[in-house]
RNA sequence: GUGGAUGUAGCUCAGCUGGUUAGAGCGCCAGAUUGUGGUUCUGGAGGCCGGGGGUUCGAGUCCCCUCAUCCACCCCA
C-alpha cells in the first residue's frame, strides 16, 4: 500500500449515503425558484482573478488572502481564482452576453460550489455550496420583497421555522459618501480608547467601526451619524417601497441598522436571514441591491439584486431541529433501493441473471444482482440488506422451463411466473400500473 | 494569521499511577449439510496506537517537534 493522501483541508465528501439530504436541498431550491419565473444560470468555477478583485475591492483582505488564486500560464500573466461567491459570475455573464441591450430584464437562479481559501471552523468551509438568485433590468423595490419572500419560502419548504429577516438600507451611493465623511469627521479625534483594529477600520473603512464587538468600542459608537441623517429622498422612498412590498407578502422583517455592507457596490436594500437558534454564526442567507455592479464590469448602468444562501449553515438549522424527517428523506432514498434483486442459483445461472437484470433495467426498473460469486443464500441476505422489493430467482429449472420464481421480499410469498408475463407481474407487485 | 482541545480497527470508543502476544460494540467476510433473506449462534479478516525524535531495562501511556481534525478569534463575498 502506498501512502495515503488525504483530502483538501475545508472539503467534505459525499457519499451515495449524504446524497438524499444534499439533493434534497438542491431540489427545494429549484423548485421555490423555477415557479417563480428564474432560469437557471451556470458560470465558470473559475474566472480571471480581477473579476473578484474589482467587485470585492482590490486591497482587501478577501482578495490578497482569501481567494484561491492559480497563476496563469503565458507571458500575459495574471491569476485564475476559484469564485468565492456566484455574483460577481453571473454578472460578467450578463454583460458579456449583452442581454444589457437586448433582453434587460432577466430572473437567475444558480447553486453550486464556492471557494475561499479561509481557515475552516464551524459552519465554514473552503469549498462550500451556495444557492443563489439575481435579478437584472429592474430598480423597483418589489424586486427586492419578491427576492426576500423567495429565500424564505425556500427555508419553509424545508421545513425551517422562527427565522428572522433582516432589513436595512445602504442608501445611493452620495448618501454613503455623505455619511462616511460625516463619519471621519466624527471619529477622527476619538481614536485614543478604540481597538487596534478599529483604527486601523479607519483608514480602510469606517463603517466597519459601527459592529466592532470590543465591548469599550461598542460604548464609544454611541452618538455617531446615522446614514438616516444623509439618507436622500429617493433612497428613503425606495426603502418604504420595499417595506410595503414585504407587508403585502405578510413578512414581517426585523430593522437592523448593523447590516453595513463594507463593499462598494452595494447599494440601498440589503437583508439577512437568521436563525436565531444557531448563536453567533446565525446568517443564513445575505442578499441586497447592488445597482452599480453591472457597470463597474462594463456594462451600461442596470440595476439588479440578489441573495445568496449557504448550504452549510441551512443544514446546520435543519440538524439542530432534527431535519428532514426520514419521512421527507424516503424518496430520495428509494432510488437507492433496488426494485427487484436477481438471484442465480447455480454459476451456470450467472450469464442469464445477468441477462434478465439488463431486461428489467431496460424496462425502467431498479434491478440489480450479485457480482461477487456469491452462494444463492448470501445473495438473498444482500437483497435483504439492499432493500429490495422482490427477488426473481433463476436457476436450471427456471432457465428449461422458460420462467423466473419471483419472491415478495416483505411477505416472502413466492409465485412461479413466465418469462413473458414476468415485467407485467412485477409491476403489479410494486404497486405500479402495468406498462 | 493567533489561541485552545483532540488524534488507538471502516465507525463509536475502552486501555487504571509506563510492564508480556492492544480490547469491546457496531459494521464487514464466512459457516450453522449442499436452491431462499431479515433474527440468533459460531468463526474470521482488519491496528507501524497520526508521523518523527527523546526519556527509560521497557512507551498506546511521559516530554519535544510536526501533521491533521474540531472549536474560538480575525475576516466574512
Amino acid at each position: 500500500m502506498g501512502p495515503k493522501i488525504p483530502r483538501p483541508r475545508g472539503t467534505r465528501d459525499l457519499l451515495p449515503e449524504d446524497l438524499p439530504r444534499v439533493r434534497l436541498l438542491e431540489d427545494t431550491a429549484r423548485r421555490v425558484a423555477e415557479r417563480a419565473g428564474f432560469g437557471e444560470v451556470r458560470t465558470p468555477l473559475f474566472e480571471d482573478v480581477r473579476l473578484f478583485a474589482r467587485t470585492l475591492g482590490e486591497a482587501s483582505d478577501v482578495v490578497e488572502k482569501e481567494m484561491f488564486a492559480v497563476p496563469r500560464r503565458g507571458e500575459a500573466g495574471g491569476a485564475w481564482a476559484f469564485r468565492p461567491e456566484g455574483t460577481a459570475g453571473a454578472a460578467r455573464a450578463y454583460v458579456e452576453a449583452g442581454l444589457a441591450q437586448r433582453a434587460p430584464f432577466q430572473k437567475w437562479w444558480y447553486c453550486g460550489p464556492m471557494f475561499r481559501y479561509e481557515r475552516p471552523q464551524k459552519g465554514r468551509e473552503r469549498q462550500f455550496v451556495q444557492f443563489g438568485a439575481e435579478v437584472f433590468g429592474s430598480a423597483c423595490p418589489e424586486v427586492d420583497a419578491e427576492l426576500a419572500d423567495l429565500v424564505l419560502t425556500f427555508f419553509e419548504e424545508l421545513g425551517l421555522s422562527g427565522l428572522e429577516l433582516r432589513v436595512n438600507t445602504m442608501g445611493d451611493p452620495h448618501d454613503r459618501r455623505a455619511w462616511g465623511d460625516a463619519l471621519r469627521a466624527h471619529f477622527s479625534g476619538r481614536l485614543d480608547g478604540r481597538c487596534s483594529d478599529c483604527r486601523t477600520r479607519f483608514e480602510r473603512n469606517v463603517f466597519r467601526l459601527l459592529d466592532c464587538k470590543v465591548e469599550s468600542c461598542v460604548d464609544a459608537n454611541v452618538g455617531a451619524p446615522t446614514l438616516d441623517q444623509y439618507l436622500g429622498a429617493e433612497a428613503r422612498a425606495h426603502f418604504e417601497g420595499f417595506l410595503a412590498a414585504l407587508a403585502a407578502l405578510g413578512r414581517e422583517p426585523v430593522r437592523d441598522p448593523g447590516i453595513v455592507r463594507g463593499l462598494d457596490y452595494y447599494t440601498r436594500t440589503v437583508f439577512e436571514v437568521h436563525d436565531p437558534g444557531l448563536g453567533a454564526r446565525s446568517a443564513l442567507c445575505g442578499g441586497g441591491r447592488y445597482d452599480r455592479l453591472v457597470e463597474e464590469l462594463g456594462g451600461p448602468p442596470t440595476p439588479a439584486s440578489g441573495f445568496a444562501v449557504g448550504f452549510t449553515p441551512t443544514e446546520a438549522a435543519l440538524e439542530a431541529r432534527g431535519l428532514p424527517t426520514a419521512a421527507v428523506l424516503e424518496p430520495y432514498r428509494a432510488l437507492q433501493r433496488p426494485e427487484v434483486y436477481v438471484v442465480a442459483i447455480t454459476d451456470e445461472d450467472r450469464s442469464a441473471a445477468l441477462a434478465l437484470t439488463r431486461e428489467l433495467r431496460r424496462a425502467g426498473l431498479r434491478a440489480d444482482l450479485d457480482l461477487k460469486g456469491r452462494r444463492p443464500k448470501g445473495q438473498f441476505k444482500e437483497a435483504s440488506r439492499r432493500g429490495a422489493r422482490l427477488a426473481a430467482t433463476l436457476g436450471p429449472e427456471e432457465r428449461a422451463a422458460g420462467e423466473v420464481v419471483l419472491k415478495d421480499l416483505e411477505s416472502g410469498e413466492e409465485v412461479r411466473v413466465p418469462r413473458s408475463t414476468l415485467l407485467d407481474r412485477v409491476r403489479r407487485l410494486l404497486g405500479a400500473p402495468p406498462a
